[in-house]
RNA sequence: CGGGGCGUGGCGCAGUCUGGUAGCGCACUGCAAUGGGGUUGCAGGGGUCGGAGGUUCGAAUCCUCUCGCCCCGACCA
């Protein structure tokens, strides 16, 4: 390919709406256009790269033995209405009507369209399991779309679904899955993590999410710097301190603080620690409890996880704080001054909380809180609990190594769906038994625009894009120097680009009347990975030279053999 | 959905408070010089100011309505 006829559209500025690196450099090195919220067009620049992610994810696909198929993306209401999604979808629907009123939605994913499908072409057991997916757009009336194609309503996805014959059969492919998406995901260059997600109302489901590591990430995931354990913030288990409760070595103080309501009053004015301060947060009992209402303590530096704290039997679902009023009525005392001395309603106490020992926290009296609080001695710690979020450096919860916390970008999830929509859509094989078995399904998601920018995101410096190789939209910048008055040049660069296009390189010569400069502000913008420059100095020495995206130096390469140096160069 | 902000050539912005008939940088076109990291000079083309209505002799500027876009927000003892 030629810069004269590729349609090239750098621009200097950085569009005003883009926030992260990934949606600026793809703006600027014109891979997409902005058609109106959340939509975008493909040039074809960032066409190229979408198709190559998406030719590594068919390709592992394939070899996998799964079957691609393509499946409408406008969808008829009355199969949503079936399995209950088209109101429980929510507003996230598009849902549009044709010149009769008659309704559809623009498919969001298609779990629908797919099992019936497989209620109609799956009659046996014999033909079971079987996986079949597609690469197709998605449209999700997303509230706040953003950052580009990472969070866009349209989007390229490749979404799998399995039929089994039984939930072994289903866990099988399952694993199989989970080892293709780290394929996958290791063969585009990116590293990322396979994160355990919340298995969800569907009981004893299994999923997973991965991610890719990036400081811009939407999710914080806990992993081990041990293991492979990797689990959402949310989710991952915060364990106790491996140490004993140390022996009480204060006398417990009741201690004027009428200016102190926050952990942080507390640690700047009484100069604490604030890994010996407590805090107490009430929040509504369930009917489980003879109370009203039920403290909830964790270390003053800690969150309170509401996941973890939803899922305890005391405690009220969904999660509300109590109010103040009601906070004075049952404790005696306003919020900033609680603690579990003397307290009136039931506590649950987190793990790390339970191994404190002379901590300070509110005396249940405005102005007034207890230091050298011990357990046992002074108050009972009631029931212990996991109520908090991981922080680093704690213990991982399966033993080996510590916790360590990074941002991700979700680019794969991949779930065990069960009879969910089998069930209620009636997808039934015959077994080997001769009766009805409802099918359990596996799903399996790839967002491949969204890989796109989690890449960029991963892989990007001061002058652009430095695409994965296995990503880019070109192996290799070809630039002549000053080829307008250098027949030598000129000649010597379209003689070397016809030699790469036989030898199957993906070249792209810059053959534009433009300075140096500018040849090399945008090839390192657009992310080219390795380029060649032929100019006049070069030439009389019969070398050309070549360089890595990522390099910082030159190297001089025999213009004799070149094609082959460079080849090896391209690995 | 709630709060805030913004819509002026393709892009980034100024002009709006204090109405007088639109300007700058980049990009684009032509010519010339330059020719190894976004070079320089000269000459050009392109917008009626998101839309509708109103006030006024006169509206990008004031008023009303409307559409679109962007940002923030669901850990508080």
């Amino acid at each position: 390919m030629k810069t004269s006829t590729f349609h090239l559209m750098t621009t200097r500025e950085t569009p005003a709406d883009a926030e992260i690196a990934s949606h600026q450099l793809m703006l600027r090195s014109g891979m997409i256009r902005k058609l109106t919220a959340g939509i975008y067009t493909w040039t074809p620049l960032g066409w190229r790269v979408l198709k190559k992610v998406e030719r590594i994810v068919r390709e592992e696909m394939d070899r996998a033995g799964y079957l691609e198929l393509l499946m409408p993306a406008v969808q008829p209401a009355e199969l949503w209405k079936e399995t209950g999604r088209w109101d429980d979808f929510g507003d996230q629907l598009l849902k549009i009507n044709d010149r009769a009123g008659r309704e559809y939605v623009f498919g969001p994913t298609h779990e629908e369209v797919i099992t019936d499908l497989a209620r109609t072409e799956l009659r046996s057991y014999k033909q079971l399991p079987v996986t079949f997916y597609q690469i197709q757009t998605k449209f999700r009336d997303e509230i706040r779309p953003r950052f580009g194609v990472m969070r866009a309503r349209e989007f390229l996805m490749k979404d799998a679904y399995s039929f089994h014959i039984d939930e072994s059969c289903l866990d099988k492919t399952y694993r199989e899955m989970y080892d293709v998406y780290s394929r996958i995901f290791t063969r585009a260059g990116l590293e990322f993590r396979a994160v355990r997600a919340d298995s969800g109302a569907i009981g004893g489901s299994q999923s997973h999410e991965f991610h890719v590591l990036a400081d811009s990430g939407e999710d914080q995931i806990a992993f081990s710097t041990g293991s492979d354990f990797a689990a959402n913030v949310e989710l991952a288990e915060a364990v106790a301190p491996a140490a004993g409760r140390p022996e009480p070595a204060e006398e417990m103080k009741q201690m004027d603080t009428p200016d102190a309501t926050t952990i942080d009053d507390l640690v700047r004015q009484f100069d604490q620690e604030i890994e010996k301060t407590v805090k107490t947060l009430v929040v509504e009992a369930s009917d489980e409890i003879d109370a009203a209402f039920i403290a909830l303590l964790v270390r003053g530096d800690h969150v309170l996880n509401e996941f973890k704290a939803v899922k305890l039997p005391q405690v009220a679902s969904p999660l509300r704080f109590a109010e103040e009023e009601e906070i004075r009525e049952v404790m005696g005392a306003g919020p900033g001054s609680l603690g579990p001395v003397n307290c009136p309603v039931p506590c649950i106490v987190d793990r790390t909380v339970a191994k404190m020992a002379d901590f300070s926290a509110g005396a249940n009296i405005d102005g007034k809180h207890y230091f050298g609080i011990n357990w046992g001695r002074d108050a009972e710690p009631g029931e212990v609990a996991d109520l908090r979020n991981v922080v680093e450096g704690d213990a991982s919860p399966d033993g080996q190594g510590e916790i360590q916390l990074a941002r991700g970008v979700e680019v794969g999830h991949i779930f065990q769906l069960g009879t969910k929509y089998s069930e209620s859509m009636n997808a039934v094989v015959l077994g080997e038994d001769g009766r009805s078995h409802t099918m359990p399904m596996g799903c399996y998601g790839i967002g491949v625009s969204r890989i796109m920018a989690a890449a960029i995101e991963q892989n990007h410096d001061e002058h652009g894009i430095c695409w994965p190789e296995p990503l880019a939209p070109f192996q290799l910048a070809l630039l002549p120097m000053n080829a307008k008055k250098s027949h030598r040049v000129r000649e010597a660069a379209e003689s070397l680009y016809r030699d790469l296009l036989e030898a199957g390189v993906e070249v792209l010569l810059d053959d534009r009347n433009i300075r140096p400069g500018v040849m090399f502000n945008d090839m390192e913008l657009i992310g080219i990975p390795h380029r060649v420059v032929i100019g006049e100095r070069g030439l009389d020495e019969g070398e050309l030279e070549y360089r890595a995206r990522t390099a910082s130096e030159n190297q001089r390469i025999p213009l004799e053999g070149a094609v082959e140096a460079i080849l090896a160069k391209l690995g």
